[in-house]
DNA sequence: ATTGCCTTCTGAAACGATTTAGCTTATCTT
DNA sequence: AAGATAAGCTAAATCGTTTCAGAAGGCAAT
């Protein structure tokens, strides 16, 4: 790595060639331009010798093309994302491309202001968490035909190509399962808000309910104040207030919030109430018992949404949008076990 | 954001100026070149009209500077690394600088590959966690003056930027802590491999252990076999083959590994054995008990870091490598508590 | 009227890579 | 030998921005 790039302009005079030369064979179109052997060895093997490393700018400047993609998650720091962001690294890299990343802790001002950055900064394309107003500058984006994956979450009204988790089925399969172990008064605990992930798992939880004939119990705190809302409503629970015997937190971070209450408050799980959660992780595995909870098909879902985003990448007319929806898996705990005395 | 982005030169038309008068305009050199108060209004307005976005590839090629620097951590998921990337992020977008970042996973190769790739993608600096070998690359980066910072550990032979912690101190205070507290035959347990924060933990814990004439218990567990290796280990603790009181895990993703035996094995903390470990989590503190752990002051790295960074990036002429060392501060908690019987 | 000196602005080069159109040769055809 | 064809190569334009040298015009001093 000499300090100063060589160019290419260097290497056809060393070559005692035109630039145009050069170019053309480090880009591997020499059969194509009709270069003779002789020379494209010679410039090929000059290459080396210098150790020639094409300036990105220019070429982008001069095709248009990056080869930078960006990806905006709400959280790296919350191992869900920072996972997938791995697997769309990992699959950028194999395919030639560069991932910017920053994350938006879901505040919209925050997501359409970077959104808007990667596009200055020149990406591609960009893979996004959208969040609730992020709809805006997707559609901004999707007008202009601008590349464009969202994951996790969903604007069912409209065209953007999507990676999902089937998150109802998801909501009524733990559900079905807590009823069938004994459970009847099981709450839905959410931040609030409208994210499309989360109400697609309320969604499923309350089809489950009816089906059952249980009358549901949603609750929903704001983020803000989760920590005071949490620990008022489990010691309501602990003191017979609130009839609740089991729990589906709505997604990881809440999870974690809860397990805390519910650790300092010395509830028993599943004797005083069960629990369910989303995503797993370290904490969820190391809890006293370890806690159930929906595996989503993490690498799956980057896959996909590279794959997605390619799609578009490479064609040259617009793409139609594609939805993929995913099933998850299951992790059954003892904080999910059958009501002691149930069957 | 309209599809098609306008250049300086439809600005200029618009304007009737020159384009060379508009770049002066909108880089806020009116001043500077002696630009009329009118006619950099009227730039100004029209730019804002027409929703002007410079170009960064053409800016970046002219200029030779990208605005992107590059971040290279072991591994994102790790949460200790995802906060750092946070916070480096979020100095990095105060100040104008958009972050590319990538995993290592500690593997030299990778992280030499990832190295290289930055530098041919044109960023204007590094900031990385360095592994074993990392040495290499840095030393050919460094001698190229290229603007580079090292976070968490160190090669004290090279004059490269870094921010450390004071990791003997640290592996000292602990070792201390816990010989306090009436344990005598504590072990420190880390991956095996020669990374200079877990040299300096092992220092810092050798020094206590002798102050106090105790003997050291020093266990290396291969990463690829850290599963088996601990497992018989701590059979071998729970058996009394093993004279161990207490266990000091070098890193968190060990701690991590440590807990999830220790809960399978049924081993009692702190009855059993007690546990200190790094870095803290949500999964240290749902533990039953709690994991007494060092924290380390993350934000303060990745202010740090950046601020180093910085420096190089604006200076004209190479600076002299600078090394800031930081202190943790600590987390004593039931995992860590006196003896049962002691004082 | 010439000179010098501001003030305000412009032309053109440069950054490095890609690509199109077209220029030399050499070889083949008739 | 003249013309056609092909093979192998090059000049030059282009992408959008920045910056330097200097042009144009006005004004004052000589």
């Amino acid at each position: 790595m000499p300090r100063k790039k060589v160019s290419i302009k260097e290497i056809a005079s060393a070559a005692g060639v035109s630039s145009a030369l050069v170019s053309m064979v480090l880009n591997g179109k020499a059969k194509q331009y009709g270069i003779g052997e002789e020379a494209t060895q010679r410039v090929l093997r000059i290459a080396r010798e210098m150790n020639y490393q094409p300036n990105i700018m220019a070429r982008g400047l001069r095709s248009g093309k990056s080869h930078l993609i960006g990806l905006v998650v709400a959280d790296i720091a919350n191992p869900f994302f920072a996972k997938l962001a791995r697997e769309i690294e990992k699959q950028a890299s194999a395919n030639g491309y560069t991932v910017i990343y920053g994350s938006s802790d879901d505040n919209s001002r925050r997501l359409n202001s970077f959104m808007q950055t990667l596009v200055n900064q020149g990406v591609d394309g960009i893979i996004a968490i959208p969040c609730e107003d992020t709809i805006k500058v997707a559609a901004e984006l999707q007008e202009q035909k601008f590349p464009l994956v969202l994951v996790d979450r969903d604007y069912t009204d409209m065209e953007i190509s999507s990676v999902l988790l089937d998150n109802e089925q998801a909501g009524r399969q733990i559900t079905d399962y807590l009823i069938a172990g004994g459970y009847r008064h099981i709450a839905f605990v959410a931040y609030s808000g409208d994210l499309s992930h989360i109400h697609g798992r309320l969604v499923g939880y309350q089809k489950s309910m009816q089906a059952h004939g249980l009358t549901e119990k949603i609750y929903r705190f704001s983020k803000e104040e989760s920590q005071v809302s949490i620990r008022s409503f489990l010691s309501a629970i602990s003191l017979g207030d609130e009839k609740v015997d089991a729990l589906i937190f709505a997604n990881n971070t809440l999870t974690i919030e809860g397990l805390y209450m519910i650790r300092e408050m010395r509830l028993r799980v599943p004797e005083d109430v069960a629990l369910f959660g989303f995503d797993g992780g370290n904490a969820f595995d190391l809890f006293t018992p370890p806690v159930s909870y929906v595996r989503q098909p993490i690498t799956e879902m980057g896959r996909q949404a590279f794959q997605l985003l390619m799609k578009q990448l490479e064609a040259t007319e617009p793409q139609p949008a594609e939805k993929v929806v995913l099933q998850s898996s299951f992790v059954y705990t003892d904080s999910s076990k059958s009501r002691p005395g149930h069957k």
